[in-house]
DNA sequence: AAATAAATGTTTGCATACTAATGAAATAGC
DNA sequence: GCTATTTCATTAGTATGCAAACATTTATTT
């Protein structure tokens, strides 16, 4: 008979209220893109052209996970998909000129993002936190 | 021009992760519910019978989210609902017997749970991880 | 070198969760 | 009593996630 087990004291209740948060946040400054969305063309951006798989590895995201996330940015002409000529199973993945635009003005705001979701920290407890979360 | 924007040291994208993985443990110890059915199923034990939308209240979740994991748990014999005579908007939700135990069950699996997801971590640490999270 | 096995990349289908918009019932203020 | 507002629930549409399946490439065996 389960008496002392608070819901509100677990990890996982929390993550997902921060989660929440957080999420709000993201969509009132950028209502383009999803954070996930976001993502990927942020590491697009870092690293170039890469396959989708590979992408998906890049941002530890499911391969299945990442197909959808690339046919929507696909849809919004943010990205671009070509075949690769060498390995017929590739689908090289690259930032359409719309899609760097929009990611560098992204990534701007997204600075702005990270600071009101953590405008209720000091700048030790953020950096904490980012441990923490790393260390788990 | 945005260089020195690292997508590895934003919140955001941490809380990803570590949701993730509290994702991955909870399937893994609990496969019958969601940790958002969860979240449900243990306010309800803790409450008692209580409309869809006060429910929802209570774990932090809109309306409409409220209303379809609900469904699920209906569909899983998990709870029941029956209309409020004095309210004909009102959707009373409790706990069937079946609903009962698994939640019995569950919430002493998720001491587990949550201890798994935060093995990397000090006593402290989750101290401190659990106190920055309520602080965001 | 052909045949088989294993690994890798992508896609499909299904489940879950979330939001915006709508409709129905109850309550408050006049 | 009547209108306006609030509250509760639902529907429709979008996003993310995983398991399983399929196709292509690479490695291994005969």
């Amino acid at each position: 008979m389960p008496n002392d087990y608070r819901l509100d004291d677990q990890v996982g209740y929390k993550l997902r209220l921060a989660t929440q948060r957080h999420l709000e946040i993201f969509s009132r400054h950028l209502s383009d893109v999803t954070p996930t969305q976001f993502s990927i063309l942020a590491r697009l951006y870092e690293v170039g052209e890469t396959s989708q798989n590979q992408l998906g590895r890049l941002v530890a995201m499911d391969a299945a996970t990442t197909k959808g996330v690339i046919a929507r940015l696909l849809e919004k002409d943010l990205v671009e998909a070509r075949a690769d000529p060498n390995d017929l199973r590739r689908l090289q993945i690259s930032l359409t000129d719309a899609g760097r635009s929009l990611t560098i003005d992204a990534i701007a705001k997204a600075r702005k993002i990270t600071q009101d979701t953590v405008a209720n920290l000091t700048g030790r407890d953020v950096k904490r936190l980012l441990e923490l979360l790393d260390k788990m």
